[in-house]
DNA sequence: TTATTGTTGACAATAAAATAACAGGAGTGC
DNA sequence: GCACTCCTGTTATTTTATTGTCAACAATAA
């Protein structure tokens, strides 16, 4: 909330964690916190949550610690999550799909309005409630409507091109999954969650683990399907 | 593939980022790049490019840079993406279903063998070919087959459990979907994907541009539903 | 050939992030 | 109310990550 000094981005995608933990002692009626049990539980040191912490205001007291309540409080307000955010999906897909299904984001006040598509069959349906449209609507519903994130869900090919109009219309916030990285204008944000890296780099892990010294290929044809040649992949 | 010296997390996080360029140089039938290209192109200094790749091996050349098509293999080498990766879908919710149909896994040779559930109405379907077993059957599959990565999108409350008793059967991996932290073995390796987290970032910092500094609660009734109250939403 | 340009790989310098140290106020027990 | 312990907020230190620099060498041009 403040916009004093910066705080640095380890630090941001820190919160969201801390935020579920504070929420899970709340449910267990725990009133009060301190950084070094919060430290075992997490996982982290407690330095860095006290540091973490005091990026924002402080929210403890000495010798007693954190209350938790308050502290879940203070942190849903720094992520924002005190109002509603009127949500957008482009491309039908699976993920899309996935995403309109899943009922929990609009608990916390994350509302899907609408999704986009080109394909003809999904086009009038709607899921879970919400309709699809055509794309070609899309301009006037986002110039009509606040939209504060549009999700992404679309062909690599394609997702460059419509980020960049949704930027010109006034969306604020892209959550994209395409396979691509966007170039957007500074004042719309950008978060990537690219699956496929990840799955990458689990695979990395699992190899340094397990296979590291041997011979690769040995394991190509061991069992499971041939790999098929890797052609252009549009759907990623 | 050497163990010699350590990785840095920072840097395989970003092979697969070069992975992706490098395919996309050698579609667009580019032959050499030099690291000052690529850094024009990646948005990261041409530094980091040599230093990144020079963890794993000299594969540039003076005065020429290097070959897309052997450092786009050599990556791949390293990423482990010569091999087949059998996985397993635990959960077959809505993430799991996209996450079947999602074709492109195949083409890269991460398989999925089988979905295990726990809703006898999913049980016996086959999801693009896929079949859904009862997770009865989980341990007995896991034990007869390989399996590299369990890929878990199942309600929190399982998660823990389900991980732990995947962990002791014998997976090497998991993908972890559910919105909760798993605790296993130091030799299974996890890599997580928490769409809530990644959501919430977003937001924080689309609240940073947008609406810093004003009272949040202003917004609260503006429009759209009203926020529901938050309750265990064991379906994250 | 020989000079010039381009580019790596190694290393040094800087910046960012994580951890540790600690002074001192707030709670606790007597 | 006093002594003592707990635990924060903050500053210092260490570690990790990124960026800048340059000698050595390949490619290219003269």
């Amino acid at each position: 909330m403040d916009s004093e000094k910066k705080i640095s981005p380890a630090v941001i995608n820190r919160l969201p964690r801390y935020y579920r933990y504070l929420g899970d002692l709340l449910e267990s009626d725990i009133t009060r916190i301190s950084s070094k049990e919060l430290s075992a539980k997490m996982n982290i040191t407690a330095s860095q949550i006290r540091q973490d912490l005091n990026n924002f205001g402080g929210f403890g007291q000495q010798g007693y610690g954190y209350n938790v309540e308050y502290l879940y409080n203070e942190i849903k307000k720094i992520l924002g999550l005190d109002r509603l955010y009127n949500m957008i999906v482009v491309g039908g897909g699976n993920i899309g799909q996935a995403l309109v299904n899943y009922t929990n984001f609009e608990k916390r006040g994350f509302v899907i309005k609408a999704v986009f598509d080109i394909n003809p069959r999904l086009i009038g349906m709607t899921i879970r409630g919400v309709e699809v449209y055509d794309v070609d609507q899309m301009e006037a519903y986002v110039k009509n409507n606040r939209v504060d994130v549009a999700i992404l869900t679309l062909p690599r090919s394609q997702a460059v091109k419509v980020a960049n109009d949704l930027a010109k219309w006034g969306v604020k916030g892209m959550w994209n999954f395409s396979h691509v990285d966007l170039q957007v204008p500074d004042d719309v944000l950008v978060e990537n969650v690219h699956l496929t890296d990840s799955l990458m780099t689990l695979l990395y892990k699992i190899n340094e683990m397990y296979y590291s010294g041997e011979d690769m290929h040995e394991h190509q044809l061991k069992d499971g399907l041939p790999v098929k040649p890797l052609k252009e992949n549009e759907e990623e």
